[in-house]
DNA sequence: CCAACTAATGCTAAAAACGCATTAATCATG
DNA sequence: CATGATTAATGCGTTTTTAGCATTAGTTGG
């Protein structure tokens, strides 16, 4: 039983056709047909049910197509990271990250690793679902970087830094450092912030902050990316609240005032990790 | 890639001595270092760190040995289960069962399949752990009869039936069905019962019937094994409880006393499997 | 420095995989 | 109902892969 056999199954299971599937494994129609009657000698297993005219496949190879197909992307993913492993430090590092520290953590970090490791290849994604913790032990991601601690046996995760929230507002508004009491001044404010019904970190954070001071903003743009929400505000379209991180983005016109609230950012990574690599750039995120 | 080299690679990993590993598989030193090496190549992986008197495998190397372990039982678990589908009624069936079903719905059950399916091979196994849901969801067994339904989307449970649970006391015991009146009549008797600190639904439903009475049973012997337990009563050892079916096992010089309890019989399977025979045995269970 | 050990390699034989051409069965069509 | 198109299986020769034997080459322990 090969990989390749059961890669052929698969093609032949989906196209369920001899001439079809063959072309698509590069290989003539007899040999396919040859290749799956031997898998079928093989494992004693009628896998398809075929006249001279038709195929398809029967329960038990209905069962070990949907099996296959899980276990064959699980053989490639292994592979992947195994390859990983094997090419140290000149292979690649799988970073996951929120959006806002792409101004200001972000781009130090990824200059000191390349300065360190300059052969080192960096896959950065920026997940919309934010379970740092699932992609970290399918292997999906080496490294989160991620606004609340993961708590896992298999999951080492230490807090980086922690910084302020703040308001943000058009210079040319009304409300500054001194004037402004609490959250209730604002009710009478347009705001432009993430959605609150989704399940990041900060969402929920907001969440409980305008909870507190039971407080409802008039909501008049969604948007979850931080860039396009400072874009907006310096417009002159509404105020925000952002992590005090976005002013590094430099944003004209705009101006931050401090919350009475903080927010974390934690670095996690799969314990004992063979790929040391991995090992060496957490160590760098502490430096930074 | 064969399967078969992924097996070479893990005894080799497991022996690191070519020698030793060629024997084990079967093949000649100089094939297995060839396959070894071709497998190597082939993923563009370095797996072991050889020099011409020592082989140890690298980082890479030890991730592919966990990870490729764990597929390969996947791979053969999935293959005994497409067999299974291949062979339907022929084949075989594998049935998890709680030990106090043993002397009374088992034996008809069992009898009742041999009668229709008669060529069809079933594995009896009792589970110590008690966790059906999981042994079906892997697979491990086909169909799991239990004190408790199973929630899961993937599996179907219904309940067969009820009994009443009862204590047991030797003939000679003063105890009587007229002469009953609550637990704490009881709190001089010296009980031999099922290990109150385990996971099972018996057990739990043990320690609530004590916790409603605000009873510590005086425990002499405790055993999971319901025959051992109803001899050990006969002897006059002690006294227990035990659900009613126990009275089929025959037992000697033993009168059972009806509580005001009672215990259920779940059958549970996995929702559409494409192993037909499994519904039909689950139909026939209905029947009994 | 020699003997024992062990992984790699040259060579040859056997086995497996492949493609071409053909066969045999089935289906659609007029 | 005959005929051509379609399609999976198979006979046969070729190429590729795998296996074993014998040998080589490097390492270790005495």
């Amino acid at each position: 039983m090969t990989i390749q056999q059961i890669n052929y199954f698969l093609t032949l299971a989906k196209e369920l056709h001899f001439w079809r599937a063959a072309e698509k494994v590069f290989i003539s129609q007899s040999s396919l047909s040859r290749q799956i009657k031997s898998l079928e000698d093989e494992l004693g297993i009628q896998l398809f049910q075929r006249d001279k005219r038709n195929v398809k496949l029967t329960d038990a190879g209905k069962f070990l197509q949907e099996h296959w197909t899980i276990l064959i992307n699980e053989f490639n993913q292994v592979k992947t990271q195994a390859k990983k492993i094997d090419e140290g430090n000149s292979g690649r590092v799988s970073i996951t990250y929120v959006g806002s520290i792409a101004f200001s953590f972000l781009p130090n970090f990824l200059k000191h690793i390349n300065d360190k490791l300059p052969d080192l290849k960096l896959e950065l994604t920026e997940p919309t679902d934010e379970n740092h913790e699932k992609l970290l032990l399918d292997y999906s991601t080496d490294i989160a970087l991620s606004r609340d601690e993961i708590k896992n046996i298999h999951i080492d995760s230490v807090k980086l830094s922690s910084e302020s929230v703040c308001l943000v507002v058009p210079n040319n508004h009304w409300l500054n450092i001194s004037n402004f009491g609490n959250l209730n001044d604002l009710k009478d404010e347009k705001f432009i912030i993430a959605g609150l019904h989704h399940s990041t970190f900060f969402a929920s954070l907001l969440r409980n902050l305008f909870n507190k001071y039971n407080f409802e903003p008039k909501t008049i743009i969604e948007s979850d990316f931080g860039g396009m929400i400072l874009n907006l505000v310096s417009q002159g379209l509404g105020i925000s609240i952002l992590p005090h991180s976005f002013k590094y983005a430099k944003p004209e016109n705009v101006r931050f005032i401090e919350l009475n609230e903080s927010i974390d950012l934690y670095i996690s990574w799969r314990k004992n990790d063979l790929n040391k690599t991995i090992k060496r750039i957490v160590d760098m995120a502490k430096e930074v």
